[in-house]
DNA sequence: GTCTATAAAGGGATAGAC
DNA sequence: GTCTATCCCTTTATAGAC
């Protein structure tokens, strides 16, 4: 298009430059998608402050200024790839279907064994956790946007399971909380540490079934625990 | 004792440096207690990477070299300060007499809550969780020294509540991991995060309270789950 | 062993050419 | 908007006096 001025300038294809033909996006959008990308991996991988602002414009394939431009400072990337992050993996699952519980619990528990125990989903959090004293409103942020609305998913389930008795819940929040740690109960410290070997599909649904049986025991309809006797 | 020398060379007591009777201690196993109070401080506050080696040295109130003459490097004195902190906070907790199991779990989820919930807990293992890329040993002698044990504890008095027909746990092991994740599970995320309100004995109450009610009604003696049909 | 001063390296952020 | 080269600061680690 509105190249013709510098090609005159440059006097043809057999420059003598390194390599100019390098995928240059053609506007910014495409960069601005791989600095996302790239500060994400690093700071996934070395967390905020081992993660240098040349490093994530070497992986992002631009210029250090380039990264300036988009992103006023560190902290300004650091935030955004955090609200992006926690949004991004949360709001994906579902749990609607008021069919059978035990299968809709199961079913829902593989899905967020792998939300909250996978490596590329904890390293946010680590990040976030790490950081939770440079950046007070960061960890309320992520946790609003994420996390939170796991837990409303599921008490909002779990109320109506109880509502049309298939299940006694008198605190639907906290058994919504009860059971995604139940879920997670096994994995959750090893996985945090970093020291959670290679996980597949049988460990997630042996995880959700062992979750679900403990948490159907405990919320199975029956009478004699009805009485708010707290 | 041996300062003639340089009381000869100084003059006398009205000297004109600025004051050198801090409290330099005699040998230097005080300096080493206070380096290591300060290394935990400052890391558990700002973690590694934000945490300089000066400002160590500053907040024990000694010199940077003599802080080198102490540890060999900056990881030499991070993984000492890891090792020290995860046995120092999971030995305390007892969990033996037999007698009354919904007391006794009340009264060790109490205190389970307050080792893993309290900020000043949670802070090493927000390090260790940071840190598990680059220091990947770490994570797994922080876990098999602090929590660990922690589940082990748990485990072996669930078996023994097994086998006097008090509990119906097949799974010691699971179980454990299951009781402590609900205990925790209204306030592990939120702690982790930092945005968790001050706790206090009310609150670790509550926890325990509502983590023991679903166990026990989940592992109550009952014959019609003994069956493994898995 | 302990401190002061410094060396050597790297990071965040910017200036100026294009 | 984008890149290259650079400023200024902090950091780790050490050298040398005491």
């Amino acid at each position: 298009m509105d190249r013709s001025d510098t090609e005159k300038l440059d006097g043809g294809p057999d420059r003598p430059i390194k390599d100019r033909r390098a995928p240059r996006g053609p506007s910014s959008q495409a960069k601005n998608a791989r600095i996302v990308a790239a500060a994400r991996k690093l700071f996934a991988e070395n967390g905020y402050a081992e993660t240098s602002m040349e490093a994530i414009a070497r992986e992002a394939g631009v210029g250090k200024a380039t990264l300036y431009s988009h992103f006023n400072c560190k902290e300004d990337l650091f935030t955004s790839i955090v609200s992006i992050e926690g949004e991004a993996h949360f709001v994906k699952l579902t749990l609607a279907r008021p069919l059978s519980v035990a299968e809709d619990l199961h079913e829902f528990g593989r899905s967020a064994f792998w939300l909250l125990i996978a490596p590329e989903n904890v390293s946010i959090l680590r990040m976030v956790a790490a950081e939770a004293n440079r950046f007070p409103d960061l960890g309320r942020i992520f946790f609003e946007t994420g996390p939170s609305r796991l837990v409303d998913r599921v008490a909002q389930y779990l109320e109506r399971a109880d509502a049309i008795g298939q299940l006694s819940v008198p605190d639907p929040r906290l058994a919504a909380l009860q059971f995604l740690a139940l879920i997670t109960a096994e994995a959750r410290m090893p996985s945090f540490l970093g020291i959670l070997g290679p996980i597949d599909e049988a460990a997630a649904n042996r995880a959700a079934h062992a979750g679900v049986e403990v948490f159907l025991r405990a919320y199975r309809p029956d009478p004699r625990h009805h009485d708010k006797t707290d």
